[in-house]
DNA sequence: TTCAAATACCCCCATTTATGTGATTGAATA
DNA sequence: TATTCAATCACATAAATGGGGGTATTTGAA
């Protein structure tokens, strides 16, 4: 049997959702609200598998109630539950922990296997959102291969540096004179066509070289 | 009629997928080869709508035949197929541009589904698999909420640093002294808890303050 | 064999950072 | 009203950085 807590501020959406996942077999309706506004206390009480969770709530709104869960409780399956798929929602959403993304004119039966999948540790998604989420991994895409034709030293070296070591601790940690070390660093700046450490590090982190 | 291309490097295993496919009402496999030597070719003369790809293949493997395709076409959805859902292949798979990732358990109803679904924009994804994109989502994770309690400012100081502007340069575009802006850096550097340039760059990288 | 790259080291010196210890103003708030 | 706090500026000083010159050894590819 796989417990539900729905939040949805539509009455009649609610009233319906309610009745068609609770009047299926397997399935249990703890409680459906209008808003999160005492949601730590519900899911505490309530203990649910699956939480339905609309996302355009009056109060407090469905991502908040998303982190305030998430703040205490790592384990109950949370599906944010939408009309639209922008990809603002869809990606705070996901970063907040979120366990799976669909839209509202989802279908009936369609809806019940998406909780399942999600009560036994899937992420179901609306296929025009993980059609996003996947366009959001390759946006944030590494140059392939580009490392900028670091040499192994050159990167250990910058690996270093964006730990914020000085030149001294790097000279120490790589049991190299700091003059070594300054060379290192010069050439990495040369490569990566920067000259500041903080410019390198924020390259580092950019195009993935750490 | 959805035009398939197939590179698996198992005999059966393409035989088999072969004549799944193409003996499916709507589907049509081009072509079906062993490994990805000559992918470019391939894909530039059939122009294909969908690529099934397997990762593991002797020669040139799926994640390069991917990375070959996606350097010349934008257009063709590609499906990596593989018998394991590890995590370092689908990051890398997604980071190259995949538009969905399955896994070889897939019965057959459902790999004609998914073809169909990526041929229509769609992302088709194994629940595991899904399950682990949206885990690299959170774990990608801002500690919620948590901008360490910057003041505007000083958020916009932090911003200059990681463009890599010395003081001098901050002091000049925001209209203010460079006695100024190091305190306003020192401010920073104690709410961060760092005492360094490029640990702050770092760290507005890793929390996403920037 | 020759040559280029990578690695390691050295010196000099101007500039930039990091740190400390102040002060003043104005806005918010208790 | 008093107090706090962000934002602004000031002066001083030691340490770190960046940019400019170099040299020597090793290693692997042409």
């Amino acid at each position: 049997m796989i417990k539900v807590l729905l939040y949805e501020d539509n009455p009649q959406l609610r009233e319906g959702l309610t009745m068609l996942i609770d009047g299926s077999e397997g399935f249990n309706v703890l409680g459906a609200f209008k808003n999160c506004s005492n949601i730590a206390f519900e899911v505490s009480s309530y203990k649910p598998d699956v939480i339905l969770m609309d996302i355009d709530m009056p109060g407090v709104n469905g991502l908040e109630g998303l982190r305030i869960v998430r703040q205490q409780n790592t384990d109950v399956s949370i599906l944010m539950l939408t009309v639209f798929d922008d990809n603002k929602n869809i990606f705070e959403a996901l970063q907040n922990g979120a366990n799976g993304y669909i839209l509202k004119k989802t279908p009936p039966a369609k809806l019940l296997e998406y909780i399942q999948e999600a009560a036994t540790g899937g992420a179901p998604m609306t296929a025009s959102v993980a059609a996003q989420v996947l366009k959001m991994f390759s946006q944030i895409n590494i140059p392939a291969g580009n490392d900028y034709n670091l040499s192994e030293r050159e990167k250990q070296v910058l690996q270093l540096l964006v730990k914020g070591y000085s030149y001294k601790m790097i000279a120490a940690e790589m049991f190299i004179a700091m003059d070594t070390v300054r060379s290192h660093i010069k050439k990495i700046y040369e490569k990566l066509h920067v000259n500041s450490k903080s410019e390198a590090v924020a390259k580092a982190f950019r195009d993935r070289i750490v």
